[in-house]
DNA sequence: GTAGGGTTAG
């Protein structure tokens, strides 16, 4: 056993940490001296080096010279092996620690509680905080006692596995055991409560813990840490003035906020728009000389690309670079993803065959980005090619590049591509997930595979698998426009003997249902037992409502309807607005159409294809060329094409309309343009959800 | 020698 620990020990010397020790011999150390002799040292000796360096240790060093110390006899002090335990624990490779804690104990040695503190955060990082609490229920009964480290990575744990109820319990009953909450507790607490989005409470836990008026001997001063995470909850919830005031309260009590502060505030702002705001405390953050560093970039990056601004969003990139920062892999999938958004899928495609000439590991989110850019411009042929290259890249798929796979090509109604996609899921080791289904159930649906939706429902219900309530709504939406009310409204009564609670998608889904159905009266029934009942209907119920008044010719009712949704404090979609111009246009009132179309333009809601071809189809019916070409102009400027239309065409073709001519050929749709169009329309196809 | 904060995809 020695002699093999010797050799493993003269293995890690000529390998790496103890070479550079020869190289640059510190100054005065007895062990350079004992190593200069080009003797192999002992596992004593080792052992001393170790202790001596092993800040700069990297994860194989230390599970060899741990294996190392596990032959010395006697043994040396516990201390040590948690050092080497804590220095693999930092690097994040739980499972190695976990390996050596068996080792340890298999050597007969008794782990302190301090190696109990390091084994339970690494099952609390691996999310497995049974085990967790299983070593408290165990071992540490008999060795010794848990401490206030022990409950904070517990509470993590419970925090990870969004068991945040259990969490404040946990929190709450150490407190009632006489345990003061370390600035550690008071944070895994916070960043728990924000991960799960209650940065509400945290919130209030802050105001009330570090009030006078807080509970007796809880006391609550928070830190730097404690700030940015509060920060970052309260502005990704939304809450971004509560962020900002606490930014100002923590300055105010002299806690100068650092560079990841800065970035949580930022990232907040631009999530929520506020992309003034987020460049002012950018350019506070940089006047204190703080650099951005590859994180920050990538949040701005993300901001302008969201903004659709791609172009400056690649500038940045281009100055980052300049700028000596590195950007990652999660930069590149950012910008990928703008491009992608953007149907500009070639950039997409170079700024990824840039990343392997560059040498930088493609990861399966770089992937997932270009597989779902290509499935959206319907490139299907494209993104399976990328999916089967990726195992080249030595890029295992996860469920999100087969959730993606399986959307694009039901999109193209490619169903016998989908089926045997799916049946690889299993060849790859990926389990399907929730989403995966409602996928299928839509696909098949949409597809009028109406036998298969049916046959894979009935699967799934019997098979134990917890079906939620989403996966209900694609079902009943399926029914409903395949024409099968009857079995949509007997399952919509059924929910409740499911334990399940319809939500305002399936009541969405319902009203459109009962209304395609000819239903109308139940339809309506449906949607004023809900107003009266308090429940909160929102924009796409209303839609549904809108667009069902309209086509039974209940224009007047539709238009009351309509007004009455900024009282709701609702706000109308590009799909609100069209449905109500449709409305319009088809009963012949095309200057109320044309009014509601300046509207929306002045609330700054986009028009798209279907909004223009709803308008042009009524200009065109009543020959108001001068309306067209306005029209088409407006289309232009927004990059929107035309569909071929024969009245449009005729107007066209009219020798009277020149002007009319010559924009037409300019924007005259070209293949791809078409293909963009139809895709745009299956997207946009009267979705509920 | 053990516990806490900011970035990407469906």
């Amino acid at each position: 056993m020695v002699s093999a620990a010797a050799t493993a020990f003269s293995k890690t010397a000529q390998r790496g940490m103890l070479s550079s020790m020869f190289i640059h011999p510190p100054k005065s150390s007895h062990i350079t001296q004992h190593s200069t002799q080009l003797q192999t040292p002992t596992p004593l000796e080792k052992f001393k080096i170790d202790c001596k360096s092993s800040s700069g240790i990297n994860t194989n060093d230390a599970l060899t010279s741990f294996d190392n110390m596990l032959q010395i006899k006697p043994s040396p002090p516990i201390s040590s092996f948690n050092k080497l335990m804590g220095v693999v624990a930092k690097t994040k490779n739980y499972q190695d620690v976990i390996f050596m804690y068996h080792r340890m104990v298999g050597a007969d040695l008794l782990p302190d509680y301090i190696t109990l503190n390091i084994l339970i955060n690494c099952y609390c990082s691996l999310k497995r905080v049974d085990l967790g609490f299983a070593v408290v229920g165990g071992n540490f009964k008999r060795a010794c006692s848990p401490d206030i480290v022990t409950f904070t990575s517990l509470i993590k744990g419970l925090c990870l596995e969004d068991k945040i109820d259990d969490a404040v319990v946990l929190f709450n009953k150490i407190i009632g055991m006489g345990f003061q909450p370390s600035i550690w507790t008071w944070a895994t607490l916070i960043k728990g409560l924000c991960r799960g989005g209650n940065a509400v409470t945290a919130l209030r836990l802050y105001k009330e813990a570090g009030s006078s008026n807080g509970r007796s001997g809880l006391r609550f001063n928070p830190d730097l840490t404690c700030y940015a995470t509060l920060i970052h909850g309260l502005c990704k919830e939304g809450l971004v003035d509560k962020g900002k005031q606490l930014f100002l309260e923590m300055k105010g009590r002299g806690i100068m906020p650092d560079l990841v502060t800065y970035s949580g505030l930022i990232h907040g702002l631009c999530e929520g728009g506020e992309w003034e705001e987020a460049k002012r405390f950018f350019i506070e953050m940089v006047d204190r000389g703080i650099r951005p560093n590859v994180i920050l970039f990538t949040i701005l990056i993300r901001a302008l690309c969201k903004s659709g601004k791609t172009e400056e969003a690649s500038g940045l990139l281009n100055l980052m670079i300049q700028r000596g920062e590195e950007p990652n892999s999660f930069t590149y999938s950012t910008l990928m993803n703008g491009f992608c958004m953007e149907n500009r899928i070639d950039d997409a495609k170079n700024l990824f065959a840039l990343m392997e000439a560059k040498g930088y590991k493609r990861d399966v989110v770089c992937y997932n980005v270009l597989i779902n850019g290509y499935c959206k411009c319907q490139k299907l042929e494209e993104a399976m090619r990328l999916f089967n290259e990726m195992a080249r890249d030595e890029c295992k798929p996860t469920v999100i590049t087969f959730n993606t796979l399986l959307t694009g090509l039901f999109q193209v109604g490619k169903v016998e591509d989908a089926r045997a996609l799916f049946t690889k899921m299993e060849v790859h080791e990926v389990t399907p997930s929730s989403s995966t289904y409602n996928i299928l159930l839509d696909g098949y649906f949409n597809n009028n595979c109406l036998v298969e939706a049916m046959e894979l429902f009935h699967t799934l219900e019997r098979s134990g698998f917890v079906l939620n309530v989403e996966t209900y709504n694609f079902v009943l939406d399926g029914f409903c426009k395949a024409g099968k009310l009857d079995l949509a409204s007997e399952l919509f009564e059924r929910l409740p003997q499911k334990g399940l609670v319809p939500t305002v998608v399936t009541y969405s889904i319902m009203i459109q249902g009962f209304f395609k159905n000819n239903f109308h009266a139940k339809a309506m029934e449906l949607f004023h037992t809900l107003e009266r009942s308090g429940f909160v209907l929102n924009i796409v119920t209303y839609s549904c409502v809108l667009d069902g008044l309209c086509k039974v010719g209940q224009l007047e009712l539709a238009s009351e309807l309509f007004e009455r949704l900024f009282e709701k404090g609702l706000v109308p979609t590009v799909v609100t607005y069209s449905i109500m111009i449709h409305g319009f246009c088809k009963n012949g009132k095309m200057e109320k159409a044309y009014s509601l179309f300046l509207e929306m333009e002045k609330e700054g809601c986009a028009p798209n294809l279907i909004t223009f071809n709803t308008l042009m189809h009524g200009f065109c019916s009543c020959n108001d060329a001068p309306k067209v070409v306005e029209l088409l102009q407006k289309m232009a400027e927004r990059n929107i094409f035309p569909d071929a239309d024969e009245k449009l065409g005729n107007i066209i073709g009219d020798e009277s309309n020149k002007s009319l001519q010559h924009l037409f050929k300019a924007s005259q749709p070209t293949q791809e343009h078409a293909e963009l169009n139809k895709a745009m329309r299956r997207r946009q196809a009267c979705r509920v959800e």
